[in-house]
DNA sequence: TCTATTCATCGTAATATTGCAATGTATCAA
DNA sequence: TTGATACATTGCAATATTACGATGAATAGA
């Protein structure tokens, strides 16, 4: 199938889930890290940055962008790249939702 | 080729994406907050809990165990499953470390 | 022992993801 | 206009993921 069952989970779940995918492989975890130790637009830079060939980090950043997480200045030929901050707080606080859960002290097994 | 070329990132980046990798997946994300919500070893249930096959639970059980974020503990014929509390916070660290990164308050774009 | 129960594993089909060569598109500089 | 540059898109091959039926292994109770 290869295909998630969505429809049976609720909002949130199905919001994790889709954060967590984006973040489920580590050339994007670089670019993002890369983003953020700029902290500013980087025009192109990225594909020597990350050892990828070219139409691959394109597509990492297609996927980073859909989801909201970074924005894409257009600037003459290249493209500026930045972490979008609103939206990289928004997914933090349901990520961190998630990730700090009430753990009781005491283990049960 | 559907193989990430994790070589080419560093530790860090790669644990990042292994730990989402296994958030990518609702199931995943509802199995585990069902053993947060329970607080407690639960046998059984989570098949009829989450609407999936048993097989396709078991599955996911076993990609949450095999990075040591849940335990099995069998007790007779069934099996009680809990959160691995020391490795979630481990694992918490290391997310909160990537999703925490400091944002300078200015928009550069 | 026999049977039911619980869970794991195997095998397989459907779909998704990853990576890149080739190509397309847009802009700048000469 | 022409060529160069920067990035996106397309198309494809290799591999991974998801889901479940069928089956296997282990244990408890009759």
């Amino acid at each position: 199938m290869g295909l998630a069952k969505t429809d049976i989970f609720n909002d949130q779940q199905n919001e994790i889930a889709l954060f967590s995918k984006v973040f489920g492989h580590p050339a994007r975890v670089a670019i993002l890290q890369h983003l953020f130790k700029i902290d500013a637009c980087i025009c192109g830079d990225l594909v020597n940055e990350i050892g990828l060939a070219q139409p691959t980090i394109s597509q990492h950043l297609k996927e980073l962008k859909l989801l909201g997480l970074i924005k894409g200045n257009i600037e003459g030929t290249s493209v500026c790249y930045c972490i979008h901050k609103e939206n990289w707080t928004i997914m933090k606080k349901v990520m961190l939702k998630f990730l700090d859960q009430d753990i009781s002290k005491e283990n049960c097994c």
